[in-house]
DNA sequence: ACACAACTCTGTACACCGTAGAGAGAACGT
DNA sequence: ACGTTCTCTCTACGGTGTACAGAGTTGTGT
């Protein structure tokens, strides 16, 4: 049991009700110390802090001054946590100002969601595969919709920019967010990690820096202007620049040589 | 210990040595049972078949007959094994015929990556942050700029064109991936899921379908264009061809608005 | 021929994980 | 007052990566 094991697990009635919000009274036992909503705030801080694999049932418990199992009277199982997780998390996010400019609402609905995964990096590992059916999540994917409906896209070209953009950005902003772990983990800034393996992989006669010209030449302007092996947030706007771009010319219906055909 | 430590971690000297196959001859003592080949090749199918948090140390050393400790004579730690097999599976992608046309090259190249990534689903938890240090790991990367070489490109664009289709191919491949392997696990397929999960959606008064009315009517043109919630090849290759548009309008000069500012 | 160094392999141990199951204690309806 | 229902806790199981100590095997130097 790692993690990856999320929604998709578990009844579906308990977890929607919880999702939701929606109690049954209980009214006999004793008072509850806790309550869901102390439960998912304790998850988040620890995942935030300390990544989603230290956010062990039983390190949530501690912080909340009770035994492990108590955390099993409110919620099934870890899977179900996870999901509440993710819909409180998708809950920061807002509708963006009112624009007569499509560009500019997906544009900050990126940065959002790029700041996002940045104060959640675990979310980058559990938003994959099947959402939570939680308040919050389908408020997101409606602001997303709503940001290019009616500029002359069908239904289901809607449909592909919007899950092209959330793939994009999810894509770099976990190169962004693991390496960023990286420095903190390892103490080794990209740059400093490279110098220190550069010679090592000098003393290899197989690894002949010749045989990759390109990636030399490239690597070596990259880290010049960069500072870094990698510059995650220069890749993500310009990347979102010419992804746009591309979006309008399918608004504008002069859409190149879209079609290239593969021989599969 | 889960997974997403691995490479940044343990002596980059034994870690690089191993990925280039240098061997520093050891004569004296029993002849080895193993071969660091053997085990990369058993850890890649057992990740394969069962999923990377199945490929225990533990596990990979009884398919290979031996006791679990055996396995540390020949590799550091678990960390140095996930770059030996990231750097193996990069050897599988090979050089896309000759072409005139680098649509067609970053097209093939894409595509590649995407069948190796539904090869070897693993990958997209291990690839993001440094990459391992590795012939087939260069090999690859050396490749990709080779692709949008001497088409108009700074060196500066050409690393960003490269970081942003790798960052979209994962994005994307990994909600397909993580799509299937749900529906494996759970034995149900997203459309099933979803009408198992609607009438529970319906019973609860504050999840009212009048508040997302855009996701709804393009979650129902996608349902039934697709025949499923979410259609990945689909969004991969419309994503890709949107990509490739708008990097070829960088190319010849007359990128549109790409200059949207934002205020922050 | 023989001792020894170098090497492979293994058993045990530790501190973690998610959670099943049983049961103790508290608060309410009657 | 009593029984029901709920909260909370304890113990236990099978899993993880790997540190450490030691047993057994082989090639080398003398």
């Amino acid at each position: 049991m790692t993690d990856a094991d999320h929604t998709g697990t578990g009844d579906p009635r308990r977890t929607i009700e919880l999702l939701w919000g929606v109690r049954e009274k209980p009214r006999r036992g004793p008072k509850p110390k806790l309550t869901v909503e102390e439960i998912v705030t304790a998850s988040i801080e620890l995942a935030d802090t300390e990544g989603i694999s230290a956010l062990s049932v039983r390190r949530g418990a501690e912080r909340l001054g009770v035994s492990p199992m108590t955390i099993y009277t409110y919620i099934p199982g870890r899977a179900e946590l996870l999901d509440l997780m993710i819909d409180r998390v998708h809950g920061e996010l807002t509708d963006p100002p009112e624009s007569h400019d499509w560009r500019v609402t997906m544009t900050i609905l990126a940065e959002d969601a790029w700041e996002m995964y940045h104060r959640h990096p675990w979310m980058l590992q559990l938003t994959t595969g099947r959402l939570p059916l939680g308040p919050h999540t389908f408020a997101k994917h409606e602001r997303e919709l709503r940001a290019v409906d009616a500029i002359g896209l069908t239904d289901l070209e809607m449909d592909a920019v919007v899950a092209m953009v959330n793939g994009f950005v999810q894509g770099i902003a976990r190169g962004s967010v693991e390496s960023a772990s990286l420095v903190r983990r390892s103490g080794l800034t990209d740059m400093e990690w490279w110098t220190a393996s550069a010679p090592v992989l000098a003393e290899i006669p197989e690894a002949d820096a010749g045989l990759f010209p390109l990636a030399a030449r490239i690597g070596q302007a990259a880290g010049e202007t960069h500072g870094a092996a990698s510059a995650p947030l220069h890749t993500f706007r310009f990347g979102l620049a010419r992804i746009l771009d591309g979006v309008e010319q399918l608004v504008n219906g002069d859409s190149g040589s879209s079609g290239v055909e593969l021989p599969s």
